[in-house]
RNA sequence: UCCGUAGUAGCUCAAUUGGCAGAGCGGGCGGCUGUUAACCGCUAGGUUCUUGGUUCAAGUCCAAGCUACGGAGCCA
C-alpha cells in the first residue's frame, strides 16, 4: 500500500506517520551510506534522508546517483529533526522507498552564484529557485490582496480590450498590430473602457498586462507589465486619494500575514514594511519642486546636484522621485502637477489651470511613481478641446466623447503598476525578477 | 537614442610591464552514517565575443562591430 501524498508545506502534521512526496531534487550530499535529498514539491522544501541498510540496495543506488532537479516520488517516515533544512524545515523524511521519475540531465543552474544574463537566458529553469519561488509567490499574493480589497469596497472586475483602435497615452509608445489590414494598437491602459464602465457600474477596475513600446532600459520599466486601474463615479481627487491609501495598506498587510515565510527567503527588512500604514503623507506639486530646490541647494556633488535641478513646471524625473521619496518613510502623493506634462484627459484645478487634478503615489526605498491617478474631464468641450490639441483625431475618440453626453459625472481613476509594488515590497533591484517571464527591451526569450 | 563598464572552461572569476591559459563550483570515477552552497582524492573540459590592425610575441595594446550590465530620458 502507498503512503498518502502530502504537500511539504504540510508536512508538520504528519508527524509520526509515512508519507509520499511527489518532486524535485533541490540538492543533494552524500556521506557514502547515508545520502541527504533535499526535496521540493512547488509547496516547500523538505529533507529525506536514505539510509543503505533501510532501503533495497538497487534503490539506494538510485539515491546515490541522483543529479539535480532529477524527479521522484518518495515515501517514508515523518520525523522531527531540528537539523533538517528546508521550507518550511525541521521535519525530515526517512525513506523506504524512492521511484526515479526521471533523471535529470546536468541542470546548468547550480548552488553557486550566477550571472543576470544567464539566469534570464534560463528563466525557465531559474524559476525553480528559492528567491525566485520566494518572489513569484509574494507576487500573487499581491495581486489577490489588490482584488479582494476592491472586492470588497463594492467594486466590480470589468474586462477592458487588448486590441484597441486608439492610444490611450502617447502614440510614439504603442505597439501596432495587422487587424485585418487595418492598423490596430495593443492596450497601454484600459482606462477610457474603464470611464464607460463606471457608467454601468459606478465602481470598477480592470486587471490585466499592458504594452509600451518604450525604448526604455531602466530598473523600472518592462514592455509588457501587468496594471490595475480602478475608476470610480462620483468621486474626487482627495477620495481617490484615500482609496489608494486604503488599497496599498491592505496589500502590504496581507504580504506580511500570508507571506513571511518568502519575506524571510529574500531577506526582506520587515520594519520597512510594517510601517506602512495610514495616513500618507499628501504635498503639492508646487510644495514638491520647493522640497527638491531645497535639497539641490545643500548638494555639493556637483554631478548629484545637476541631476536634481529643476525648474517649476517640468516633469520629475527618476532622481527627482527618488530623493522625494527618501524624505519620507511611507509613500507619499505628489498631487496638482503642471497641466503641460500630464496627460489631455485630466480634469484642470478651477481657477488654475496650469496644473491639474492629479496624484502620483511614489513608493519609498527609491522605488518611484507605483501609481499614476487623476480626475478625468467630465466637460465634453474642453475635453473634445483638449483632443484637438493633442492632435489625437476625433473619430477615434467618439465614443469616449459620447460619455460626456449621457449624464456625464465627475469621476476619478488610478492605475496600479504590479511589477513595481512587487519590487518595492520584496525590496528587488530591477523589476525583472517580478514577473515570471519579463520582456525587456533586448528580451524576449524565454 | 545618449553616457559609462564589461565579455576568458557549462557557471562564477583569476592571469604581474605585452612573454607557457589557471582556480573554485558543476560533470565523470572512487571514498565517507548527520550533511546544511558537505568534505577528501583522481579526472575530463578552451575558436580568451567577432573582424581587422600594431608587434619577434596579444586574453592583455589600437579600431570597428556585436552582446550584456549600470545610469539617463520616457513612464506604471
Amino acid at each position: 500500500m502507498v503512503a498518502e501524498v502530502i504537500q511539504i508545506k504540510d508536512i508538520a502534521a504528519y508527524e509520526g506517520q509515512d508519507v509520499t512526496l511527489r518532486g524535485w531534487v533541490y540538492n543533494r550530499t552524500g556521506k557514502g551510506r547515508l545520502q541527504f535529498i533535499l526535496l521540493r514539491d512547488g509547496s516547500g522544501q523538505a529533507q529525506c534522508v536514505a539510509f543503505k541498510k533501510e532501503m533495497e540496495s538497487a534503490e539506494f543506488e538510485i539515491v546515490r546517483g541522483l543529479t539535480q532537479e532529477s524527479s521522484v516520488i518518495v515515501s517514508g517516515a515523518v520525523r522531527a529533526d531540528d537539523r533538517a533544512p528546508g521550507i518550511p524545515g525541521g521535519y525530515e523524511i526517512g525513506i523506504h522507498k524512492l521511484e526515479l521519475v526521471q533523471e535529470a540531465q546536468e541542470y546548468p543552474i547550480t548552488p553557486k552564484e550566477h550571472g543576470t544574463e544567464f539566469l534570464m537566458n534560463h528563466r525557465h529553469l531559474w524559476v525553480r529557485s528559492n528567491r525566485q519561488w520566494a518572489i513569484l509567490r509574494i507576487r500573487a499574493t499581491i495581486i489577490k490582496a489588490m482584488r479582494d480589497w476592491l472586492d470588497d469596497q463594492g467594486f466590480l472586475l470589468v474586462d477592458t480590450p487588448i486590441i484597441t483602435p486608439a492610444a490611450g497615452e502617447e502614440t510614439t509608445t504603442l505597439f501596432e498590430v495587422d487587424y485585418f489590414g487595418e492598423k490596430a494598437f495593443l492596450a497601454q491602459t484600459g482606462q477610457l473602457y474603464n470611464e464607460a464602465n463606471i457608467m454601468a457600474f459606478g465602481k470598477v477596475y480592470c486587471f490585466g498586462p499592458t504594452f509600451r513600446a518604450e525604448k526604455s532600459k531602466t530598473r523600472r520599466h518592462l514592455i509588457e507589465f501587468w496594471m490595475l486601474e480602478p475608476e470610480i463615479a462620483f468621486c474626487s481627487l482627495e477620495e481617490l486619494m484615500d482609496i489608494e491609501e486604503g488599497m496599498v495598506c491592505y496589500v502590504v498587510a496581507q504580504v506580511l500575514e500570508k507571506r513571511r515565510q518568502e519575506l524571510d527567503i529574500i531577506e526582506r527588512d520587515l520594519d520597512k514594511l510594517i510601517a506602512i500604514t495610514p495616513p500618507f503623507t499628501r504635498i503639492s506639486y508646487d510644495d514638491a519642486v520647493a522640497r527638491l530646490q531645497a535639497r539641490h541647494e545643500s548638494i555639493d556633488d556637483p554631478e548629484l546636484k545637476d541631476e536634481l535641478a529643476i525648474e517649476w513646471g517640468e516633469d520629475f524625473g527618476s532622481p527627482h522621485e527618488t530623493a522625494l521619496a527618501e524624505m519620507f518613510d511611507k509613500p507619499v502623493f505628489v498631487y496638482h502637477y503642471p497641466t503641460a506634462v500630464k496627460a489631455f484627459y485630466m480634469t484642470p484645478v478651477e481657477g488654475r489651470s496650469q496644473v491639474c487634478r492629479s496624484v502620483d503615489l511614489l513608493a519609498p526605498e527609491g522605488y518611484g511613481e507605483i501609481i499614476g491617478g487623476s480626475e478625468r474631464i467630465h466637460d465634453e468641450q474642453l475635453l473634445a478641446a483638449n483632443i484637438d490639441k493633442m492632435g489625437l483625431g476625433r473619430e477615434a475618440y467618439h465614443w469616449y466623447l459620447d460619455l460626456r453626453k449621457f449624464g456625464t459625472v465627475p469621476h476619478a481613476g488610478f492605475g496600479i503598476g504590479i511589477e513595481r509594488t512587487v519590487a518595492w515590497i520584496c525590496g528587488l533591484s530591477h523589476v525583472r525578477e517580478t514577473i515570471p517571464y519579463a520582456r525587456l527591451l533586448n528580451r524576449k526569450y524565454p
